[in-house]
DNA sequence: CTGTTAGCGCCTTCAT
DNA sequence: ATGAAGGCGCTAACAG
């Protein structure tokens, strides 16, 4: 593996001149440029990357630490990211997280030195505890897609959960639904989401501007996925009192509402509405109302704000927020008029224990 | 930033002690040890993976070149390589590919020297001309689903794509098929990917031993993508002379043809048989019969592979297949009797140029 | 304009 | 068992 020394000797100059053809200063003359290229590409070199890390004090790669990267939401920030980087000259490099334990460990380990000139940390909201490392940390950070009082401090890229789950909350309501549950990740979970618990929030505040009372019973919590948020929406729909609209805080979680719907024999949206949130491509597929959040703008400008910090760092922790929108499609539709005074639901138990395996029908209302 | 140096003279020793602690050698007596990891943690020191990189002539980091990774097959694979490579001391850096041009960049650049230890390269098939990169590679290369003759010079993680789509097919000709459509990408284009090519190859393998002639108009090709596939569906199911199953080359495409059926009022599996590739996770959501391959495997059994072949490089090419497994769920059956005779059916055409939202219903047979 | 020199931080001989 | 010295490949500052 030819080394700038070889290119040197074989062109007959010093060290530095190839140097500097290598990072295109003008300090050097046509005819010398040309030979050193001619070396260059004689001997087929390429400088060597370590080295002129270790040299420059750079790494030139960002690191993205990220919780569950192959659930849809994640890849399309992540594509953001990837895709503003791949025209910068800096590398990605991914550090998956399944377990506290590796997070701590990245938390630990990424941010420290001569990992990466910078990090992008997504969903993942530090605890107070992990504060001091991020506050005055050795390469600069930013956060996408957590949002946490105490994260003020901190650069970050995010979207107003609070305001998003009000807005789902909102449509169902002005549809006129009455009995509206909601089904979400666990609120306290060891990795401390926040979106789940924002638009809980959201929630919240519009069944008591509406004057509707909450009930806990209508708040199904659990694991995130598919399957957890299934199990949920059959407890809810299997309710003396069930509701009649859910909002899901995700649209994977609407899909197990959708699934447990059909199971139970509800139509979408006449028996039944459905709100989700993300707006994943499925959810056009699906029909499914649900707010959209620029999940893939969210990365590329975490990747762009992050740059930017590296370049050079603001006095002021920059915060964005991207916003929301609520996109009405198939699954949301105002509530039967019978439902208004109906007693205890009776279902055919036989479909939870063996549900059918599919037998869907929904229309738009 | 404390470096070796400062270690040293803070427990007054010398720098190679400090470095022979650093990589748990046993040539330090225990007091020395224990001092030395006194100044360690008291200045908080971490040893800089950049020198130690060029120092030890090794990256330390396995670079992925990947198409489109927010494909959900993709990200699959990528979940196999993140987690074998978390429990090692690799760090992974990922390079997304959505071009022609991005992918020899990426061939070109990532494959020489210094930027990784080794490559993984998910779905690309090399082309002739990129063989001499690979073949005598300046760092180890394996390839993960891409098959093709030329390629058995190389390590590789592969399916047999095509006793799958001979799977495939041949399920549907035992159910009693004779009308049998294909949808896939288009069998050439300009990332060379060979999956759909196999799984053609598969479907024609069978129509043949069954019989069957092969009809042009059956096999729908055009971009991946489920809007595609549906576009596609939709002309093969409105020729005169439709097919009464569809063999989908991968779940995401599966989906458009579900759609598509939908839309054009046919239920599934009794006027359609409906059958996809890959086993998403979505699949069993939609009662998907399927191909199912180990996808998660695959990204783990090429990391460890490279991992191998780094560690000490094989005389021979290393190819190891993995299975494909039929998975009958409820969107394949019987065709209908009646459909033996029939004449062009008739559609509404008003579904197709504005297709009702969503109305799907199918049952299992 | 260009050659030379001194690091960047660590690992690894080589003496001791 | 340990300290000192040389080198990994490159950049940058300094003379010329």
């Amino acid at each position: 593996m030819p080394t700038i020394r070889d290119v040197a000797e074989k062109a007959g100059v010093g060290l530095g001149t190839v140097s500097r053809v290598l990072n295109d200063s003008p300090l050097v003359s046509d005819t010398t440029r040309r030979r050193v290229l001619q070396a260059i590409s004689d001997l087929n070199y390429t400088p060597s990357l370590t080295a002129r890390r270790l040299s420059l004090g750079k790494t030139m790669t960002i690191a993205v630490i990220v919780p569950f990267f192959t659930r849809p939401s994640v890849t399309e920030r992540l594509r953001g990211i990837e895709n503003t980087l791949a025209s910068s000259d800096y590398d990605l490099t991914i550090y998956n997280v399944e377990t506290v334990k590796r997070r701590d460990e990245c938390l630990q380990h990424v941010i420290r030195h001569e990992r990466a000139d910078g990090v992008i940390i997504i969903s993942l909201s530090p605890r107070d505890e992990d504060l001091p490392l991020l506050v005055n940390p050795e390469i600069p950070v930013v956060l996408v897609d957590a949002n946490h009082a105490s994260l003020a401090v901190l650069n970050r890229v995010v979207v107003d959960d609070v305001a998003g789950g009000r807005a789902a909350t909102q449509h169902l309501v002005e549809l006129g639904h009455q009995h509206i549950g909601y089904i979400s990740d666990y609120l306290e979970e060891p990795f401390n989401f926040t979106s789940s618990r924002d638009r809980y929030l959201g929630y919240r505040q519009i069944l008591e501007a509406a004057g509707l009372p909450f009930r806990s019973e209508y708040h199904g919590q659990g694991p995130h996925g598919r399957q957890e948020a299934y199990e949920n929406a059959v407890k809810l729909l299997t309710l003396p009192d069930s509701p009649t609209a859910i909002f899901a805080a995700s649209d994977t979680q609407a899909m197990g509402v959708l699934q447990a719907a059909r199971d139970l024999g509800l139509q979408v949206p006449e028996d039944l509405s459905v709100i989700g949130y993300d707006d994943l491509e499925i959810a056009e597929y699906l029909s499914l109302t649900t707010i959209r959040q620029l999940l893939c703008l969210s990365g590329q400008r975490g990747a762009e704000l992050l740059i930017e910090v590296i370049q050079d760092p603001p006095k002021e922790p920059i915060c964005e927020v991207l916003p929301t929108e609520l996109v009405v499609r198939g699954t949301t539709a105002p509530p039967k008029p019978e439902d208004e005074n109906r007693g205890s639901a009776v279902y055919p138990p036989a479909s939870l224990d063996n549900p059918s395996p599919i037998s869907q029908s929904w229309h738009t209302g």
